[in-house]
DNA sequence: CCGGAGTCGGAAAGCGCTTTCAAAAGTATC
DNA sequence: GATACTTTTGAAAGCGCTTTCCGACTCCGG
């Protein structure tokens, strides 16, 4: 079998590629030049004769060469790829996050390994752990579970994007866009509707994000001294079947209220499924305000007055942090503020 | 043990490590055997002593030793990702068929490289052409734009699946769902709530998926000796926007009918709209009935009444197809058939 | 106590690319 | 044309892990 001899190298190699393979060394044989030549034309680490570009450009489309990534990755040390931690993708609003950080991130030519935290603190430290195991030189997470002191310690192995909260690191990017100015924005204008009887369902009560929304409510009924009532206030956990039941509290309590201030459009929806059910109809008897402003909010039925903080925009800047992060550069926010998209859920009862 | 001639690897190595690597080398030398050794207790690749098993398992505890996998990669020429090409993440149906194929991949330790082609048949060439310079071992497309001779032009690269589609290819796996008997379910349930005048908003008119959901429909009115009518069949774009222009066509047109079947959720979604905007009641004037079964669907108003093929089921299947394609078995298909949700938007209109 | 069948485990050769290092070539200078 | 530089370029040493090869041992029967 074979020959007797040691033809070793080329042999072993040759039979071992999955066929078809092109390897920088069969680029640097074609063109009659050394390996390191076509390294540097590959990555332009160092000036190379005119002719011998040409060469190596020639017999690299001859071949149809394309570097293997894995080597490369191992050589620099680098694996050209971050994680994206979210917490549930099946929902249009982290949905359209994660496209802007995946747009953002390929043009970057980084790849992205994206995974589940499923709002579940052990499951997302699994993710993490998982990215790290893989070697990505940074991770964004987007609406994190996971506690502050584990996020700094986080950023001592790789640097991190966060959405939706804050922490003090290094090496981290924290993109808390503070919903309190846009939660006050709603419950403002549902005020300059003339309602003075507001509910708010909000979001979980230990979400930050969901605290500021809180906080926005307040603080524009404190402006209007309108005196702050617990009673119309009930907790929701951001998903339609949560704003259903907290409208359904609301109404089994006989709150009084002309109006509703839905944490996010999800729980909105719910709010007004629930009204709908007791003939109750927005915005006739209640008008409904969301916030996020999700795609569908524009189809529902009626067209739902929300919140708007451009979610693809944060994505992008989420994105760019991140690469700005790994270049060594000191990320610029630039998050744009809230307005609101006013559309038919709402309607003034002013005299 | 250390004594002080030739460090050299050792050092160079330490040094130019990133700081807190741990490398399999480490942990032959901290176990005192070598790294073959090490090798073959991570990987069970042969029968190693005892006691040494017991140190290594010791080294790699204390130093906290994660074998990198790019290395890892490189060595086997296995990168352990696939890559998953899906249309547009920021809609429900495919942010659950992309969160169903991560876990399953995940559990099986694969990573997820994802990408979104835009239903652009540009940009979904360029991501197989990312996936495949990162060398994953298969790729996974949901709703390919591709023409067939591509696809199976690429079945000789790596083994894929498909969603939504059907294709002749040793290497791949089609999970073609049929959408015909799901339309031909909706369209007879509305037949059987005694509506005769039954208008179709169809999808993209060039998309398989889209063409079989037309003839589910002609074939259960056929079935049922009613005519079919061109007028009442307007293409839409499985949006939103889409159901809605479809709709307003449906009705400046003055179509008679008492029902409509709209291609997918979405679609109904903007129907409803535009009935809504007409004065229309659902479903006391016009019964709507849905397909996919999206998750909002049973929170808008009314809840719609829709074609439900878990997606989550499919999102898996594809993931466990993948896995099984990698694996050299042959992949069992095992999709259950649809169903109906019956809810709101429908109602009998029997004598 | 020896030879042969098995077991174990280390050395070393890759995987495909990057990156020193130093020699070869080319330029400028006198 | 020799000297002193400055570019270009190739050889070779990795990157961290897997895997082949082969020597070292262990265990038995004879």
């Amino acid at each position: 079998m074979a020959t007797g001899r040691k033809t070793g190298t080329t042999k072993a190699t040759a039979a071992s590629l999955p066929a078809g393979v092109v390897t920088l060394e069969m680029v640097a044989e074609e063109a009659g030049v050394s390996p390191s030549t076509v390294s540097r034309i590959l990555n332009g680490t160092a000036k190379v004769r005119d002719s011998k570009v040409r060469a190596v450009r020639a017999a690299i489309s001859k071949l149809q060469f394309q570097p293997n990534p894995v080597a490369r990755s191992l050589a620099r040390g680098r694996s050209m790829s971050v994680g994206v931690i979210i917490q549930t993708i099946d929902s249009p609003f982290y949905g359209e996050a994660l496209a802007a950080i995946e747009k953002g991130l390929f043009r970057a030519g980084y790849s992205v390994l994206f995974l589940s935290g499923h709002w579940r603190e052990d499951d997302e430290r699994r993710c993490v752990e998982h990215l790290l195991a893989r070697r990505v030189e940074g991770i964004i997470l987007v609406t994190s579970c996971l506690p502050d002191a584990e996020l700094v310690r986080l950023t001592r192995q790789v640097p991190i994007v966060l959405t939706g909260r804050s922490i003090e690191a290094e090496r981290s990017y924290s993109m808390d866009a503070d919903s309190t100015p846009g939660a006050r924005l709603a419950t403002e204008y549902l005020i300059g509707q003339g309602h003075r009887k507001i509910a708010f369902i909000g979001g979980p009560s230990d979400h930050p994000d969901s605290q500021q929304r809180m906080n926005g409510y307040k603080a524009a009924l404190a402006n209007a001294r309108i005196p702050f009532s617990a009673k119309l206030v009930v907790p929701g956990d951001y998903s339609d079947a949560g704003g259903h039941a907290a409208m359904n509290k609301l109404l089994d309590a006989k709150a009084d209220f002309s109006a509703v201030f839905a944490a996010n459009d999800q729980s909105a929806y719910g709010a007004m499924l629930a009204l709908h059910r007791r003939g109750m109809r927005v915005p006739q008897d209640v008008s409904v305000i969301g916030f996020d402003a999700l795609p569908p909010s524009s189809y529902i039925i009626p067209p739902l007055t929300t919140v708007h903080r451009s979610i693809n925009e944060l994505g992008e800047a989420a994105a760019e942090a991140m690469i700005d992060l790994l270049e060594g550069r000191v990320p610029a926010s630039k998050l744009s503020s809230a307005t609101l998209a006013i559309r038919e859920s709402t309607r003034s009862v002013r005299a």
